[in-house]
RNA sequence: GUCCCCAUCGUCUAGUCCGGCCAAGGACGUGGGCCUUUCAAGCCUAAAACACGGGUUCGAAUCCCGUUGGGGACGCCA
């Protein structure tokens, strides 16, 4: 795939990538009401074009294998759809991946409680829909009772497009391509304080260079927008409203003193951290009244105290939380926002997604969505937890310890096609074993039940054993194109004003400018980063020091948008300020850091040109050399 | 601390659901060798793992229980 085009999957919307483009259906439509969530059927063909992938986990099986199938039993059609129904709803250990009913929470107690979804059939998708809940726009992807898989990658735009949403956005791409339906961009923007339009537009780069095109989104509009949470404020008002009026939500006056008093008792005393419900008891008349004197307030998600909630995991089985011990979540902030959690379960149930496949992370968190949608009377999607990518300790992946920054894997040459195929290696894996491989071999044979759950380590020597595979199989052409790409004239005439007065010949400028330009490991050494040269002479720095400036500015630099030369001045300019450092010692290591040079042209301009993803894994490069080369004598 | 998830070479993984074909296979990395003026690539080769303890069974990497270890969550962040 890699030769055809640096992007196979070519950004069409609504008509997927032409070597996705597997199946094209139009939604079906099921003619049974209250049913709107079963596992979606497979397509008629579907068979055909792939043959049933073998299931290893009994509880993980298909959209579509209904219970009856997963056990191999016959399934008289008439009722093969409620007893699906109902099983999506009941905690029964039939649903579980082991074979045998696995039971999880305290004292191994079989969950009784919690899940009230059986009890009063809440209203399917489609009769929501007729009620007049529909998407604003009017236009119906989600056809009454429609089963067409929807699933969604839902970025913060609060930093650098990460590798990790890179990863989750991939396993979305690939499932709603597998089962011929849609794929979801939704900015999650509620963060008004971190959240910028710089990130968000650079989030959608780096999504488009990976090569994965998204059928909806805010750059390109869809029936179910806006695609901004920030743009939905309204609706999430009208929602929180709704719960307040149940009975299932309540507004919670209390301070963010009382709050960290609270948290700080409870962890004193060793019991678990959350709300103690003190507004809960609140009366009608002491909310009006502290609504009218102006307080502020957030509304809160009520939990009953009694009883389990179950998440069913498509890939662990059920999981079950003591309601004790879960929260009673803030929904809506005191700015009028709302949180991820009711932004969330609002905008995928508004936006029709039937698989909600995120980050394990989010785990803990999902029995308070599942309430969510119980709370609204409407049914949950299917659950898919994917596996935590990981640092080299095991950690969770992070910036600290890992560039996670997709501009930085840009800058530095890899190739997206590259990147794809290395994040498809992570915790997942061909039948036939295969490592080299691009979306459509994946796609063949896809099947997130043959994910790994523990969590993979993001191997860098391994990409780059890849990213060079997909080098030698360009050839000599491809090589030249892609240079040619990636060395672009814009690119050059970024790095041109500051060669233009210090070349004496044509000769000189690759050389002059291979750390401008390239994103490479640079070779420190100590005279570099810890000399400090003056007229007074040479004096060395302490390595912890130098470690400890590098490690600020490197943090200090996260947050700088737009990353221009005058904005990257300003921050580094106020850390000074605030740490009384004085700016000549840390412009001159910082400049070793991002340089390995001692003599550049003005800093924040170059560093304006290598690119903030570049320089901070630069600083924090730099940084770790130090620990890890302490300097002994001389 | 509480809750939850996970557990095969240093790393990515196959095998686990349906126990025997596994004295555990592949890949990255590492060591050695071949090829080559050199380097890279390629080829050959070596070292390298079923966390531990019980149980079930004729038989356990695979099923069950426990322990240990790792991770995540516990925000008016997402």
């Amino acid at each position: 795939m890699g030769q055809r085009a640096p992007a196979p999957l070519r950004h069409q919307p609504r008509r997927g990538g032409a070597h996705l483009r597997l199946q094209q259906e139009p939604a079906v439509r099921r003619g049974l009401p209250g049913h709107a969530l079963d596992p979606p059927p497979l397509r008629q063909g579907h068979q055909r074009l792939h043959p049933p992938a073998q299931h290893r986990r009994a509880g993980a099986a298909p959209p579509g294998a209904t219970h009856g199938e997963r056990r191999g039993l016959p399934h008289p059609g008439g009722q093969r759809r409620a007893r699906a129904g109902e099983l999506r709803a009941l905690p029964a250990p039939h649903r579980q991946r082991r074979p045998r009913p696995r039971l999880r929470g305290p004292r191994g107690h079989r969950p009784r409680q919690g899940v009230r979804a059986p009890r009063a059939h809440p209203p399917g998708r489609g009769a929501a829909h007729r009620r007049g809940e529909e998407p604003r726009g009017g236009l119906s992807v989600s056809a009454p009772g429609a089963a067409r898989i929807r699933t969604r990658i839902a970025p913060s735009p609060t930093g650098d497009p990460h590798v990790g949403t890179a990863y989750v956005a991939l396993f979305n791409c690939l499932y709603a391509k597998k089962h011929g339906g849609d794929f979801i961009l939704r900015i999650e923007d509620t963060d008004q304080v971190r959240s910028t339009r710089e990130s968000e537009a650079a989030i959608l780069r780096s999504l488009t260079w990976m090569g994965l095109p998204w059928d909806e989104g805010p750059d390109i509009g869809g029936p179910c927008g806006p695609y901004r949470q920030s743009e939905r404020t309204e609706i999430y008002r009208e929602h929180a409203e709704r719960l307040l009026a149940n009975g299932t939500a309540y507004r919670c006056f209390c301070t963010g003193e009382r709050l960290d008093a609270l948290r700080a008792q409870q962890l004193a005393e060793k019991t678990s951290v959350q709300y103690d419900g003190a507004c809960r008891a609140l009366s009608t008349e002491a909310v009006r009244e502290r609504l009218s004197s102006g307080h502020t307030f957030v509304v809160r998600l009520d939990f009953p105290r009694d009883g389990v909630t179950v998440v069913n995991d498509q890939l662990r089985g059920n999981i079950s939380f003591e309601n004790k011990q879960i929260d009673h979540q803030v929904l809506m902030k005191s700015d009028g926002f709302p949180t991820y959690h009711l932004a969330n379960v609002v905008d995928d149930h508004l936006m029709a997604i039937t698989d909600v496949i995120r980050a394990e992370e989010w785990i803990s968190s999902t029995p308070k969505h599942v309430r969510l949608y119980e709370a609204f009377g409407w049914e949950a999607p299917r659950f898919h937890h994917l596996p935590l990518l990981r640092n080299a300790d095991r950690s969770k992946i992070s910036k600290r310890k890992n560039p996670v920054s997709l501009d930085y894997y840009e800058r530095i040459g890899v190739l997206p096609e590259a990147m794809r195929n290395f994040l498809g290696l992570m915790g997942y894996s061909l039948p036939d074993g295969r490592e080299v491989f691009g979306l459509p071999d994946l796609l063949e044979s896809f099947d997130l039940t043959r994910l790994n759950l523990a969590g993979p380590v993001f191997d860098r020597a391994k990409l780059e054993w890849l990213n060079g595979e997909y080098i030698r199989k360009l050839g000599p052409e491809g090589l030249a194109d892609r240079v040619r790409a990636y060395f672009s004239p814009e690119r050059l005439l970024e790095v041109a004003p500051v060669l233009v007065e210090r070349l004496a010949r044509l000769d000189e400028f690759a050389p002059m400018a291979s750390y401008l330009l390239g994103g490479g490991h640079l070779a420190y050494t100590h005279e570099l980063l810890l000399c400090q040269k003056s007229r007074k002479g040479v004096e060395w720095a302490e390595a912890t020091e130098i470690t400890e400036i590098l490690q600020r500015v490197a943090e200090t630099l996260d947050t700088v948008r737009p990353w221009t030369a005058a904005t990257i001045e300003a921050a580094v300019g106020q850390l000074c300020t605030e740490t009384g450092w004085k700016k000549g010692r840390v412009l001159s290591p910082v400049r070793a850091a991002v340089s390995a040079r001692e003599a550049t042209p003005p800093l924040f301009e170059i560093m304006a040109i290598i690119g903030g993803s570049v320089c901070r894994a630069r600083l924090r490069e730099a940084a770790e050399w130090l620990q890890a080369h302490p300097r002994t004598s001389s």
